[in-house]
DNA sequence: AATTATAGCAACCGCCTGAGC
DNA sequence: TGCTCAGGCGGTTGCTATAAT
């Protein structure tokens, strides 16, 4: 049987959201900051659970995610994660700031299986397993297999390494980064009454709510990083909010911004929700640019042994 | 033009974890 | 120390758009 759900309540909505719900959603986030999610529904008056609204955020609603095709970097660096940590979407999603967890998930499973699938015919679905779990395939042309994923890996060293260099120039200036391209598809590009609707809201310049001791918001160390004055003087992007009008969202001076925030959860994810992999990683990556490719690093694990750095 | 098959993706479901009491 | 519950996560479902017949 197991736990009953959340949103047995009856007269809770299923289903797409409609715009009037998103700007509700949103207006409420951003006076009171993501977090408390349960409060969500009763406060807004969302016929919604709060799981829901907290899912609608973040992954469609959220500031700073970027829709749309996916680039042959992110894609590689996709395959390799999800090489190295499996299906943890979440943990590989801390590495693509503009990705979902979902978007990727959905990504892995319509497009990467299909295309690991046919550059090898032969492996079946082995080619899109973690390496936990392909491990206990090694009768299927595990040699050949491995061989594969070593130059695969390099590879993806060499699109690691770009990113990762991206986003240390991004923390180090500290400018608000532009998250998303000028032409980049938003949210709200396929929502685009939603920005309509929007524009109203936004000429009345939003505040900061003061903070309230939501727990998940606590436990978001990227608060601190981003509630100093530098990124709080800095705009964000909020979809097509910030491009569409000519007052972009600024937040209050000395308040933390909780949008600020979430842009900042995949530098603290990375530093505090999957610490293992990236500081595992950055080493990695770092330790090979500065030895040169020499040396015994993670392409020559076989790749059961690199899957068991990762375990828990 | 109508029907069927397939692809893509938003959203839901249920389990797990950890904070608070 | 154990219990409760909110939030997080990964797997799965189901709807919609598009392609193929």
């Amino acid at each position: 049987m197991g736990r009953p759900p959340c949103c047995e309540k009856e007269g809770v909505k299923k289903g797409p959201w409609t715009p009037e719900e998103d700007i509700i959603l949103v207006s409420y986030i951003q006076e009171h900051g993501p977090g408390n999610w349960r409060a969500v529904p009763t406060n807004t008056g969302l016929m919604r659970c709060s799981k829901s609204c907290r899912l609608r955020w973040t992954n469609y609603l959220r500031p700073g995610i970027k829709r749309g095709n996916f680039t042959d970097q992110e894609e590689k660096l996709i395959i390799h994660l999800q090489a190295l940590l499996g299906n943890r979407w979440a943990a590989i999603a801390s590495y693509l700031p503009e990705r979902t967890d979902n978007d990727i998930k959905n990504y892995w499973n319509t497009h990467l299986k299909k295309k690991l699938k046919k550059l090898q015919p032969g492996a079946d679905d082995t080619a899109g397993v973690p390496a936990n779990a392909a491990a206990h395939h090694h009768s299927i042309s595990k040699g050949q297999w491995e061989r594969r994923l070593q130059t695969d890996i390099h590879m993806a060293k060499q699109a690691l390494s770009d990113a990762l260099s991206l986003d240390k120039m991004k923390m180090e200036s500290q400018t608000l980064p532009p998250l998303r391209p000028a032409n980049t598809p938003t949210y709200a590009s396929s929502t685009e009454n939603i920005s309509r609707l929007l524009e109203n809201w936004m000429k009345s310049p939003p505040k900061c709510a003061s903070r309230e001791s939501s727990r998940s918001a606590g436990q978001r160390s990227a608060g601190n990083m981003c509630s100093d004055s530098t990124t709080a003087e800095s705009t964000t992007t909020m979809g097509k909010i910030s491009t569409s009008n000519d007052t972009p969202f600024r937040p209050v001076k000395s308040e933390p911004c909780y949008f600020w925030q979430e842009e900042c959860k995949v530098i603290s994810m990375a530093g505090a929700a999957a610490p293992p992999p990236l500081s595992f990683i950055e080493n990695w990556l770092f330790d090979d640019l500065s030895m040169g490719n020499g040396g015994e690093d993670l392409v020559d694990l076989p790749l059961s042994d690199a899957s068991e750095l990762f375990q828990d």
